[in-house]
DNA sequence: TAGATTGTTAATCGATTAACAATC
DNA sequence: TAGATTGTTAATCGATTAACAATC
């Protein structure tokens, strides 16, 4: 009884979790799958945050929001809390991805090494050039963008990253949206507009060195 | 008199500037120039806004931090203001540029034609891989990363983007800080190290994709 | 002038940190 | 047990928003 009206709370409560402490999950499970891969087996919020630059205390906070992870007098073991935070970022499964833009970026993102075992797999890629269609870039044949909401919609993908020029990135997103995508990595130096249910991130070296100038003398 | 003392209290002010704040100017920037490429010369904090996804009254809070540029009842010059925007962020000059890793993504980045009026310029790339150091990207000769700190010191680059493996990454960092780098663009998806007065930000896709993938159903 | 929009203040909201009982 | 570390609460700190006098 208590159980169930615990359960039910649950589902009511839908409590909000702060993007900003989504945002630092996937850094933590970086650390933690590096520490793994030293084979150390347990951790605590103080050294994590050493290896972070993050204070013990926002781990701990942090961590609270979704459930008790940790044993007192010990810490988290590690590969149980990677699972834990696998789960949470729903990436405990390989989400497909297509590349729009067969250019340096786009190749680059095509070719990553990076994505194994982080939850994702660049599945097709497309360009608009007829000179670049048909070509080959890792193990994919590159696709005419006219095909993209098709092509996406028939292989179910809600996962795209844009790298084509920052004047067809908006049209490009709307295709992509139309065609049942739900995040986007823009590498387009421009801010999209989507609807509401539709996530971007934003990556553009350009801002990330304007802002670190700032810095400098 | 008092203009003298004004002066005095604006220098020993010393107002610290919250890094948000900092953050969201490179964005602001590139909006600006993209109204100004549709040769819009006015815009107020509410269109600027609208076309960020940021709220009217924040970004007047934030231009407040660096001095007065609007007028009532009109709103701000685009061109005046690119180029207060410019002189704070320190881009009123161009950066010289190293790249660290000449793989698929340190050639994408040497090959990048969006560092072009926004500050910054790549001059020089290395690796240490023998296939590779002595080959063309874009228009540089791959240096061998043995001689990276002598040849950064020597051209007193402040601004360096590593794109080497994750296991590389800390090593390659260290050298860039004694040869006097102070900003770094990490593509490796590690945490680096740095002390102080050393500033890195972090490109990592798959953090990006992994912090989208948590909204998804 | 009337309308529009700034820069700024005060109020609100949210995030981080400090502290500690609980407990392994 | 003694020492260590969690999860959580309360306090602090910081960021955002609302509101409006000033003024173009």
């Amino acid at each position: 009884m208590l159980q169930l009206q615990k359960g039910v709370q649950l589902l009511m409560d839908n409590k909000q979790i702060p993007d900003i402490v989504v945002g630092r999950l996937p850094l933590y499970l970086r650390t933690l799958q590096k520490m793994a891969r030293e084979t150390i087996q347990v951790t605590s919020s103080l050294e994590l945050g050493e290896r972070l630059g993050i204070s013990a205390a926002q781990i701990r906070k942090d961590l609270s929001q979704f459930g008790e992870f940790g044993k007192q007098g010990t810490g988290y073991n590690i590969p149980f809390l990677i699972e834990r935070i696998r789960e949470i970022l729903h990436i405990d499964r390989v989400w497909d991805v297509a590349v729009v833009g067969a250019g340096d970026v786009g190749r680059a993102l095509a070719r990553y090494q990076g994505f194994a075992d982080r939850g994702f797999r660049v599945v097709m890629i497309f360009d608009n050039n007829p000179d670049v269609i048909g070509t080959l870039v890792a193990d994919f044949t590159v696709q005419n963008t006219a095909g993209l909401v098709e092509a996406i919609q028939n292989a179910g993908i809600k996962v795209a990253m844009v790298s084509v020029p920052a004047d067809q990135a908006q049209s490009v997103t709307d295709q992509l949206i139309s065609a049942g995508v739900k995040a986007i990595l823009n590498y387009a130096p421009i801010s999209l507009s989507v609807p509401e249910g539709v996530w971007v991130q934003y990556i553009d070296p350009a801002v990330h060195l304007q802002r670190m100038a700032f810095y400098l003398a």
